[in-house]
DNA sequence: GTCTATACTTCGATAGAC
DNA sequence: GTCTATCGAAGTATAGAC
C-alpha cells in the first residue's frame, strides 16, 4: 500500500504467480516457503514479509484467481451470438487451453478448501458467482434450442459434467468426452434447424 | 506376509483406517506419520515397519479403498432389477452417506494422484472399471427409457455429472442438485409409461 | 523492501533394546 | 512385532543489518 517506486507488480505478483505454477507442478502439499521464493526468484524472507504465512498466501491466490476466473467465463459467454456459438468455442478452449494448468490451479485450489472452512466458503461464492454467469447462457439456449427442462436443473447439470469432465482428465482420463460433446453439439445443431426463425 | 498369531488385521489395518480417518477429517497434505500413529493408536516407528514409507502407505490405502468402492459400486448396479429402481437407490445413498466421508476419501485420494504419475494410472484404472459397471446399467436403463444417445456419450454424461456433484458438495455447493436428480428422475418414470411393456 | 542468519518446530526415517 | 530414542533434513517464522 505504501508502495512508491517500485514495478507495478514487483514480488508479491512474482510470488503469487510462482505459487500458481507450483501448483500446476507439485501441487499445493508440497508447496513451501523456500521452494516458492526459489520459483519466484526472490528471497525467503519475503514471503512472510509481504503475506504473514503460507496459509494467508493461499487465500490470497485464491482470491486472484477466481477473480480471474470469473472474469474469463463471463467473456466467454458474453458475446451476442447464438448459443451454439459461445459453446462451440467454450469447449475448444476446453481441449487447448488444459494444458496450461489453467484447470489444475483451480482444482487444487478448491483441494485446499475441502479442508479449510475459511476457504470452502470463498470457493462456494464463486462456483455460485459461475452459476450466475451460465444461468443466463443456459436461458438463451433454453430458448433458442427448445431445451425442455427446468432451467435450474439444467445448469447443475453443465455445471457438474463440466466439472467432472476437468476432474477426470486431471488423472488422464477422457473416455467418452468426445462422444459426449460431439453428441451435445449434434443435438444443439438440430435443434436449431428444427426450431428454425 | 509371514504374519503367523497376529489378529486378524491388527496393526495394518488398524493404521489403514486412520489414514483413510484423516483423510476425512485433514486431508492427505497433513497428514503425517506421527499423527497417523497416534490416529491409530500405535507406535509411530510402526508406521514405517509395516509401510516403509508414507508415500507407499498413501498407495497401499488407494489399493484398498478403490478395491471397496467398485465392489460397492457393483452390488448397487448388480440387481436383477428395474433401472429405475436402482437408480433411485444410487441417488437416495448420495444424500444420506454423503456424511461418512466415503466420497472424502476418495476424492483426496484423486487429488493425491494429480502429483504423482504412479497413482494417477491406478486411478484411472479405478475410473475405467467404474465406467464398465455404469456402462452396464446404461444400457439397460437406454432400453428400458428409450433414452436416444449413443451409450459411450451416456455414460461420460453420468459418470461426470456425478462426479462433479460430489465435488460441489466437498464445497457445501448443492444448488440445484435436487432438482437435476428430480428431473432426471421424472424423465425416467415417465419414459417408462411410454414404452410401457 | 530486501537480504542474511538463525531460532525453533516438526517431519520422515533408522537403530537398537525388548 | 513393538517400543524408545534419536539423527538429519526441511519446515515456518523472526530479528536485525543494509
Amino acid at each position: 500500500m505504501t508502495n512508491t517506486a517500485s514495478a507495478p507488480h514487483s514480488t508479491e505478483a512474482a510470488l503469487l504467480d510462482g505459487a500458481e505454477r507450483l501448483l500446476v507442478e507439485i501441487g499445493y502439499a508440497r508447496l513451501t516457503t523456500r521452494r516458492l521464493a526459489q520459483e519466484a526468484g526472490v528471497n525467503q524472507g519475503l514471503v512472510h514479509y509481504h503475506f504473514g504465512s503460507m496459509e494467508n498466501l493461499l487465500v490470497r491466490v485464491l482470491e486472484r484467481f477466481t477473480g480471474r476466473l470469473i472474469e474469463r467465463q463471463r467473456a466467454m459467454y458474453a458475446a451476442d451470438a447464438p448459443f451454439l456459438e459461445k459453446w462451440r468455442r467454450a469447449m475448444g478452449f476446453l481441449d487447448d487451453d488444459f494444458a496450461s494448468g489453467y484447470q489444475k490451479v483451480w482444482f487444487e485450489l478448491q483441494a485446499v478448501a475441502w479442508n479449510r472452512p475459511e476457504l470452502r466458503d470463498q470457493v462456494a461464492g464463486v462456483t455460485d458467482e459461475w452459476r450466475v454467469v451460465l444461468t443466463e447462457a443456459l436461458q438463451q439456449a433454453r430458448d433458442e434450442h427448445a431445451i425442455d427442462m427446468p432451467l435450474d436443473a439444467l445448469v447443475a447439470l453443465v455445471a457438474t459434467f463440466n466439472q467432472g469432465m476437468i476432474l477426470e482428465r486431471l488423472c488422464g482420463i477422457a473416455t467418452g468426452h468426445r462422444a459426449l460433446v460431439d453428441w451435445i453439439d449434434a443435438m444443439l445443431a438440430q435443434s436449431q434447424l428444427v426450431q428454425s426463425r
